[in-house]
DNA sequence: GACCTATTTAGCAAAATAGCTAAATATATA
DNA sequence: TATATATTTAGCTATTTTGCTAAATAGGTC
């Protein structure tokens, strides 16, 4: 499977959009994402791993615990060259004034 | 199933997002947005239907053909907000600047 | 080393997805 | 109205996905 397959197949399930969402603020352990959901752990480890293949998230070991932490530049590039690749830049733009108006 | 969801379920298939890819440039029939598969009418057929129920694109009946149409807004919107929601405004603008310079 | 905690891997069941063919529907035309 | 074309709907099968529990692995501590 190639990389932006792996990327929105890995965006297609809410929990996993959701992990990323926790992930935002900053990067935290397995158990800890976890603990913020109703499944069970492997579960949770499991949709981390598919974040992961996709790279959407790393991982380090930090003594007994594995911290995951959000790769928002990997997110945004794949994402974003989709897009760009299906929408027109009038559109882009578009968006970009809207949200600035918004904000 | 939520408007998001639905965006990200469909866009998670790879036919569909080629599909997206033909409307770039126009609309076009069923039949010939299959034309550029190799899997049958009603598979095509559903895809379309997937598609439409994200408002990821439009259909209209003309005469014995049923056009489809892309909604670019709607899939910059849904996905741009998804983007926006998750990575800091910091790494979007970082975006914006490295594609420009790709220009 | 023994034990405890954190996490992943294995193996299974249920649900969702995507493909197919055949049949149904809708429009156009003779 | 009968027929032809375009598309969708129905019904089926194979595969993938997601959840679970139980077992395995890795590291920390007594």
């Amino acid at each position: 499977m190639n990389s932006i397959s792996r990327v929105f197949k890995a965006l297609a399930d809410p929990t996993r959009r959701q992990i990323l969402q926790e992930l935002k603020r900053s990067e935290m352990a397995a158990g800890e994402i976890g603990a913020r959901f109703e499944i069970s752990g492997p579960s949770i480890s499991r949709h981390l791993a598919i974040l992961k293949s996709a790279e959407l998230v790393s991982d380090r070991r930090s003594g007994n615990h594995i911290l995951y932490r959000l790769e928002p530049h990997n997110l945004a590039n794949a994402v974003g060259d989709f897009l760009s690749a299906i929408c027109s830049t009038q559109v882009m733009q578009q968006r970009k004034i809207r949200s600035r108006r918004r904000t």
